[in-house]
DNA sequence: GGCTGCCCAAGGTCTGACCTAGGAGTGTGA
DNA sequence: TCACACTCCTAGGTCAGACCTTGGGCAGCC
C-alpha cells in the first residue's frame, strides 16, 4: 500500500541520489529509509532505483514518479495548512445558528465583530426561526446557537440564559398603547404575526397562547407573514396591531412605522433570550467565540431597558 | 503524522456519516475507522466530526479538509497510475544506449520497432561514441546499451556479442580497392577519420591500431570529422580512403559517395557488436525489450555478408 | 420500555517502522 | 596496489500502531 511517508523517503532519496544522504536529511537510519524505498518499489511494481557502487541512480520510472510524487506530497501538506488555518480560525468557515429576531438586531454587529477580529473566516448566521435552528442542533448540524425560548428547560441541551426581552404590543393607534395590555384586550386584538411558516411553534406565539390560556380564548391573528419586518410596516400602515420584542420595536419602529406607539402587557410578558448547545459536548474555539460575541452584543442591547 | 489511510478513512466517513459505514465500505471494524479519525483529528489539531447519538456529523473544518483530501488521494492515485503504465511500458521513457555508426544502419528501425510495439511511449537513444556509452553505463545512469567493442572483455559489465561487423577500406580512387589492403598499404593511406573527439578511444581505431602494431607504425590520419557521413562524403569526392564498417558501407555509400568502392583489410578485420550492461543486474523489461529488438536487426543486417 | 443501531473503551495480536551492528562492493588517494 | 572512505545490504531486536473482538452506554424508534 502506497504511503506519504514512501514518497517522502523516495524524493529525498531522489534528490540527494543516496540513501544515506536521504535518511540524514530525514533524520533516520539508512536502513530505514532503504526499506521504505523497498516498500515503494513493490508497491509500484517496478524498480525506482539502480543500487550502483557508490550511491543509487534513479531509472527513468522514478522520473516518471517525482512529479506526481510531489504533487502528492503537497497535496497532504496544503491540506494539513488548511485545516489548522480553519481550526485557528484564520480561515474557513464559522457557523452559528441564530433565530430571525434576534438577528434583527444583533445579527449585523455580531458579522461585524467577528470579521474584525478574524478577517479570514467566511461566517454563517443560519436560521430563520428558533424552532427550526433548535432542530438542526439536535440533529448536529449545528453547533451552538442563540435562540428565543418561553420557557428555560430541555434534556438533551444545555441551555444558557443570557438576557430577556420583553414582548411589546404596537400599534399606530395612540389609543392602542395607552394603557399595558392585558389579556383580554389582547384577545380581541386584531394582529398581524410574523414567521408564518412555523406559525405553531413560535416562541413569541408560544408566551401569548399561555397568556391567554388564563382567559379560556385562543389567540388568533388577522394576518401572517414571513418575516417581522414587514408585520411591522403593516402595523405601521394601520392594518392590524403586533406583538413583538422590545428590541424590535427600536430597531424597526422609526423606519418601517414612525407614527406608531408600544405599550408593555399586562402582564408583562419576557422571551428568553438564550445560548443553546448539546449537553456533554465540548465547543469549539469557533462556537466559544460566537457565545461570546453575541452575549456581549445582546446583553449591552437588552440591559438598557 | 498525517497518512494516506486517515484521508481515505475520512472521506468515507464523510460520504456514510457514519463510521460503522465507512468501515464496512472500506473493509475493516468501525473501532479500527474510529482510531483513525481520531488520529487524524489529533494530527490536524482539530475536531472533524461531532459524534452525536445517531451516527456523526461533520463540522466546518471537516468541510474544509475534505476537497484536500480527495485531492490528495486523487494525486497518489494519479502517481501510481503513471508509475504502473511506465512500468508496463505503455507510456514514460525508453533510455538505451548505441553508438554512433551502429545508430546508422539500425537506429532508425529500432526506434520504429519500440514505438510499434509500444505508442505511448518516448524513446531515447543515447550516445554518440562507444566509450561515451561506456561511462554512463558503470556510472549507472544508463541500463543497458549496444556498442562497438574492440575486444570482449571487462570486469564489471556483463558483454555479450550479437554480431561482428567487418571493417572494410573504402576510396573513390578504385585501384586502392583493387585487392585487400595490407597493414603495410594502411600505413601510407590518407585517411579521413570519424568522431573526431574521441579519437584516441575511438574503436575502430583501436583495431587499426592494433594492427598498425605488427608494422612498427602509428595509425595516422589526414582529417578527423565528428560524423561518418561527412567522412564518407569526403571519400566520395577523392579527397581522402577510409575505414568503414561493412554495414555502413551499404547504408552510406550508394548515397553520399556512388563512385567509391571497397575492399577487406589483410588480414580481415572485425568491430564486436555487443550487448553491454552491469554484472550482476537484473534487467527491466524495457531494456530486455530493447535488447532483443536491438539483437534482431543488428543480425539480420550483418548475417548477410 | 424494550429493541436496534451507533459510538466508545479495553485488551490482545501482529505487522511494520525504526534502530544498531556487521559484511560486501566501489572509487579515491597515498 | 593497497587501504581507507563511502555506500549499500542483511540480520536481528524493539516498539508503536493498525487491526481485531468483546462489552458497555446512549439515542432514536416502535
Amino acid at each position: 500500500m502506497l504511503s506519504l511517508h514512501q514518497l517522502r523517503c523516495f524524493l529525498a532519496t531522489f534528490e540527494h541520489g543516496s540513501l544515506t544522504g536521504a535518511a540524514d536529511a530525514l533524520g533516520y537510519a539508512q536502513p530505514s529509509v532503504s526499506e521504505q524505498i523497498r516498500a515503494l518499489e513493490k508497491a509500484v511494481g517496478a524498480q525506482l532505483f539502480r543500487r550502483v557502487g557508490r550511491g543509487v541512480v534513479p531509472t527513468t520510472v522514478a522520473d516518471e514518479l517525482r512529479p506526481h510524487a510531489e504533487r502528492t506530497l503537497g497535496a497532504a501538506d496544503e491540506a494539513l495548512r488548511a485545516v489548522r488555518a480553519a481550526a485557528r480560525l484564520e480561515t474557513g468557515t464559522i457557523r452559528f445558528g441564530m433565530f430571525g429576531t434576534a438577528r434583527l438586531y444583533a445579527g449585523a454587529d455580531l458579522v461585524a465583530d467577528v470579521l474584525e477580529r478574524h478577517p479570514g473566516v467566511r461566517v454563517e448566521l443560519v436560521g430563520q426561526n428558533s424552532t427550526e435552528v433548535f432542530d438542526e442542533l439536535r440533529r448536529g448540524r449545528l453547533e451552538a446557537a442563540m435562540i428565543a425560548v418561553p420557557s428555560v428547560s430541555s434534556d438533551a441541551m444545555t441551555v444558557t440564559p443570557v438576557a430577556r426581552d420583553e414582548l411589546v404590543y404596537v400599534s399606530a393607534d395612540p389609543e392602542h398603547v395607552s394603557s399595558p395590555v392585558t389579556a383580554h384586550r389582547l384577545a380581541q386584538a386584531s394582529l398581524v404575526m410574523a414567521e408564518a411558516t412555523w406559525a405553531a411553534e413560535d416562541s413569541t406565539r408560544i408566551v401569548l397562547r399561555r397568556m391567554l390560556q388564563e382567559t379560556g380564548r385562543n389567540p388568533r391573528s388577522r394576518i401572517e407573514v414571513e418575516d417581522v419586518e414587514t408585520a411591522v410596516e403593516l402595523v405601521g400602515r394601520g392594518l392590524a396591531d403586533s406583538v413583538i420584542p422590545r428590541g424590535v420595536v427600536d430597531q424597526l419602529l422609526p423606519r418601517l412605522a414612525p407614527g406608531a406607539g408600544w405599550t408593555s402587557l399586562r402582564p408583562r410578558q419576557y422571551d428568553t433570550l438564550a445560548i443553546v448547545h448539546r449537553a456533554n459536548a465540548t465547543l469549539s474555539p469557533a462556537a466559544r467565540l460566537m457565545i461570546e460575541l453575541a452575549t456581549q452584543r445582546i446583553v449591552a442591547l437588552t440591559e438598557r431597558y
